[in-house]
DNA sequence: CGAAAACCTGACCCGGGGTACAGTAAAAAT
DNA sequence: ATTTTTACTGTACCCCGGGTCAGGTTTTCG
């Protein structure tokens, strides 16, 4: 079983992305950080040795943990059949259905806050945040070059473009349902991928 | 001509525009806006009441900019042809060529900025972000419904669904675009757009 | 049991941020 | 030309945020 530091260092984590999703890092204060996990200043400052730390951490985190995510849903797709498309169009559908069960609040993505901080965070962090997204592309793009192998699409498109489109998709779904305070929007919106991938191949 | 005040009130808010698209609100600091506007804090007060007056006029100010230039799209559309299905594909290649424009740094949208601050500003800001997202849902929606009346879509699709999907794309397309820091991409997501519509109808 | 390592406390520093306001210069109006 | 309005300047205030540090407590492990 995980330490006591790991406890709190991961408790602060998730707190803190919480709050980045909600104020953006800079309005994040470590102040209110500590008060939420119940620990002190001091504490903190053992577990990360600055703020820029702390976003890393976070960065790196859950960089890991969407790869996992996204992993895991192809799989599950997979099992249930073995037409690429197929598989994509579940993949989709199981990530639209794991939007709608966020509970509280509306989803978020930290590629996204800290893009528009761009100038307050450092390169290390900006560097993550692009990391991310070229692995959702390749992770995407290798499941596009499959359904490629079976049957070429009814319009020439670039397979990189297909597969950024599906970050992007998510990426927008989410501002644009946060904006309006509608969380259905970005179900839709994916959902809408998928039309967009039975018209391209059907 | 603008009397010198209001030069002033608008050298502020654009500088105040790309701070916060590169820094985020909380992150843009007043100081930093007065000493790139040669002003000093008193100053500033004159103009705005508070840093969130600031952020209102802002948003109002882009909401009508916005408007202004998608009607202007619209119309210059419209001079080309008398097909509603081209006016929107044409429409959607301006506003492409539109973002590959821009000469320095990356597109940014306020509405993004905000939402992802949404805790950090006041109710009426919200409101803002999301009245705009709705000004373009009902402009979008308007063409399609022209598009509809004209032929049916191959397969059945939500016109305000659609509408938004093109408000998502490029939300989205900003996004990746500046996280991966190459501005082509916004523009591919753009014409992936098309592409659907092309499908859709075609 | 005892020592070493891990974990955390709380006071303090320092710079910066938003705000207020009294006074001043420049522009517009009469 | 004089008054009035507009457009500021300069300064002072107070709070808040990131970060430091010397020491204290709790775990872990031999």
């Amino acid at each position: 079983m995980a330490s006591k530091g790991e406890q709190t260092r991961m408790k602060l984590m998730e707190i803190a992305e919480q709050h980045i999703l909600q104020n953006g890092f800079s309005a994040t204060s470590i102040d209110d950080l500590i008060t939420e996990a119940g620990i002190t200043k001091g504490g903190f400052f053992y577990h990360f040795k600055s703020k820029h730390d702390l976003a890393q951490a976070l960065m790196r985190h859950y960089r890991e943990k969407d790869e996992l995510l996204f992993s895991d849903l192809f799989l599950r797709a997979r099992e249930l059949t073995d037409d690429p498309l197929q598989q994509m169009l579940v993949f989709v559908k199981l990530l639209s259905e794991m939007m709608a069960e966020i509970e509280d609040l509306h989803p978020g993505c930290l590629v996204a806050s800290f893009t528009y901080e761009s100038h307050q965070v450092n390169e290390e962090i900006r560097e993550l945040t692009a990391a991310s997204i070229l692995d959702w592309r390749r992770l995407f793009r290798e499941q596009i070059d499959r359904i490629n192998d079976v049957r070429p699409p009814n319009i020439d498109v670039d397979a990189d473009t297909l597969a950024d489109m599906l970050s992007t998709i998510l990426e927008g779904g989410i501002i644009v349902s946060r904006a309006v305070n509608q969380k259905d929007i970005l179900v839709r919106q994916l959902l809408e991928y998928r039309n967009y991938l039975g018209l391209l191949y059907g």
